[in-house]
DNA sequence: GTCTATACAGGGATAGAC
DNA sequence: GTCTATCCCTGTATAGAC
């Protein structure tokens, strides 16, 4: 019955029952993983009897999709909001890594669902959710790239640098806590000071030539 | 019975039938996650009957223990072998970093087990594996505190900047794989430089005051 | 130490009443 | 749409022969 802290991702989900029962699963996924669950703690969750659970999703492979595909849209659209408007390249990359980690961070119960239950997909959902990864991914390139090419950035490795700092948001659904003594916000801010160590930023108005 | 890459970090487990199944167990957990591993998947890749399984070991979780124990301890000394002999700090925490990477994409296996399945160990095996895990996070942010008392770094968030470090290096373990572009070599070395970037490093030879 | 056979529990999913 | 009851499979772990 418990749902704990209530994930707005999944607001929009109707009927009532159907939108418990996510709650309950991602909670329940997150806890204690995706093979580890059973329909019988879910539906416990929701306040429901586990055959009502089959009303709502046929099996329990596909709670864990809609789960990992509203996640993953949640947090790509938060990336394409947070790079949409920015005055310059650092910025952009200052407003996307805090908006990716803070997302990773408030709601690192779907993000722990979301990032490290993907084997538990079957094939087809599993093809389905890598095409909206390679999105993230590629939005955070795309702003590496254009800092590089206005000569804002300094980076040897493109491609390892973007992997690098998409991992570094990534990792915080593992290891955060809201218990712990940082806030999503300030773990933001921390890790777009990092990215753009990481993208070897140089003071506007210079142009490069150095050691 | 197929073993794949074998990992010499268990090399020196006896019996022979204990090894294998430890072996068989690491795959057969990093493929599917502890839950959804059986003791007959584990005892089949070791080419033996489910029931020899509980001759070298008391249940499963214990099995996992012992894996998670091992990886550990070997990625720890890793990491103190690393920092024990360097000419100066950044060098210090470069080769830190590309040590525990290198550890981290070579035996991207076990380390995926030694990472994420914490969750299904047993309490007190639990808190054994916890101090472990510290160890390490206190060695690298001893490197960073030396760094920063020695002039050659720049930190404003000492603490949360090795937390990343350490984040950055472990999140390999989830994204590593042996057909992608790069060998364990080159991302150490490239994870070593951005380390080094985050750490603020300055050329040597200078001192503080600045913007 | 390893096997075959099996006890015993638990979980995914369904049937049928309401 | 939800419940109670239950089917049937799978999985951990043990018993006992060799």
């Amino acid at each position: 019955m418990t749902t704990g802290v209530i994930d707005e991702s999944f607001g929009g989900v109707t009927p009532d029952a159907a939108r418990r029962l996510l709650l309950g699963a991602v909670e329940a996924f997150a806890e204690r993983g995706f093979h580890a669950t059973t329909t019988r703690d879910i539906a416990g969750r929701a306040g429901m009897s586990p055959a009502a659970l089959y009303i709502h999703y046929k099996t329990k492979e596909e709670l864990l999709f809609h789960i990992s595909r509203v996640g993953h849209e949640r947090s790509v659209a938060v990336l394409e909001e947070a790079v949409a408007s920015a005055p310059d390249c650092a910025e952009r990359l200052a407003r996307a890594v805090r908006a990716f980690v803070r997302w990773h961070a408030e709601h690192h119960t779907t993000a722990r669902v979301v990032q490290y239950e993907l084997a538990a997909l079957g094939e087809e959902h599993y093809a389905r959710i890598v095409l909206l990864r390679r999105r993230s991914e590629e939005i955070l390139r795309a702003v590496l790239e254009e800092g590089v090419a206005a000569g804002e950035f300094d980076i040897p490795d493109l491609r390892g640098t973007a992997l690098a700092v998409m991992s570094l948001c990534i990792d915080v659904a593992r290891w955060f806590s809201p218990e712990g003594r940082r806030t999503p916000d300030e773990i933001g801010a921390l890790y777009a000071d990092l990215a753009l160590r990481m993208a070897g930023r140089r003071p506007a108005g210079l142009t490069s030539s150095s050691g």
